[in-house]
DNA sequence: CCAACAGTTAGTTCGAAAGG
DNA sequence: CCTTTCGAACTAACTGTTGG
């Protein structure tokens, strides 16, 4: 997935308000970006970190820069947006390019189910069970090399992994894919401390069948791409 | 009177649904 | 068919309401 836009570096000054964030561009002019991710953003809205903003001159939008990365400056990038790692998957779903979900003639997106949710990827194909897909956006790392899920409290989460396993006890395939949006991990791991309810959650869905899986991205000021699967261990 | 709980709000995106 | 509209999603902080 490649950004429309060329991304332009800017420093972050502070995130506020869930979707906003003060930044200062190269020029030194100080701009207000929409923050495409309303999550904690545990240890990714740090005041003077090197972020990355994409530019837009939509006049149906209020704010004219987007913020999409942020730069670890030692090479390693985090992505922020969270509409990113569906995108992403599904261009890799699309190419044949994700072990595991290969091969389905059917991919649909945004399907309601269980009780008034929806699932992000509908995998089917003649002559196989349909695949019920979740895909959770990554971003949280407190240790070096580890990247951990979830960021914080997250009742959602909890209820996504019910509704999957209960599409696993009904038969289906379910699967929760964790899409990690950084470029400096090599494992991953649930954050329990953090939410012992989705991690209680997760161990239960995990029994009744639910796949868990895991790739890391490959992220660039150009564009984000699947990368390889990474090590779970929890 | 205060704590606990419920409802509301913020901006953008995406895809489904509805309308022309 | 294409365009427009609509709802859901994301979470924290705030306001308003209720109950002990």
């Amino acid at each position: 997935m490649r950004f429309p836009s060329p991304l332009v570096p800017a420093r972050l000054i502070r995130r506020y308000k869930r979707f906003l964030a003060d930044c200062r561009l190269g020029d030194g002019r100080e701009i207000t970006a929409h923050c495409a991710n309303p999550g904690s953003m545990l240890g990714l809205a740090e005041p003077g970190m090197k972020v990355w903003l994409e530019p837009n001159d939509d006049p149906a939008k209020k704010l004219k820069y987007g913020w999409r990365l942020v730069d670890h400056e030692n090479g390693h990038f985090t992505g922020v947006d969270t509409s990113v790692p569906n995108r992403a998957l599904r261009l890799a779903l699309e190419a044949g390019d994700v072990p595991g979900l290969q091969g389905y003639a059917g991919i649909r997106a945004e399907i309601r189910y269980g009780e008034n949710s929806r699932i992000d990827f509908l995998l089917s194909g003649p002559g196989r069970r349909d695949a019920y897909v979740e895909v959770k956006s990554v971003t949280l790392c407190r240790a070096p090399g580890l990247a951990e899920f979830p960021d914080s409290v997250t009742a959602r989460g909890a209820k996504h992994l019910r509704e999957l396993a209960a599409m696993a006890r009904s038969g289906n395939r379910a699967v929760m894919f964790f899409l990690v949006q950084r470029t400096d991990c090599q494992r991953f791991s649930l954050a329990s401390d953090l939410d012992p309810d989705y991690a209680a959650a997760f161990e239960t869905a995990r029994r009744a069948g639910v796949e868990i899986m895991c790739q890391r991205t490959r992220i660039t000021p150009d564009g984000v791409t699947l990368g390889p699967p990474l090590e779970i261990v929890i």
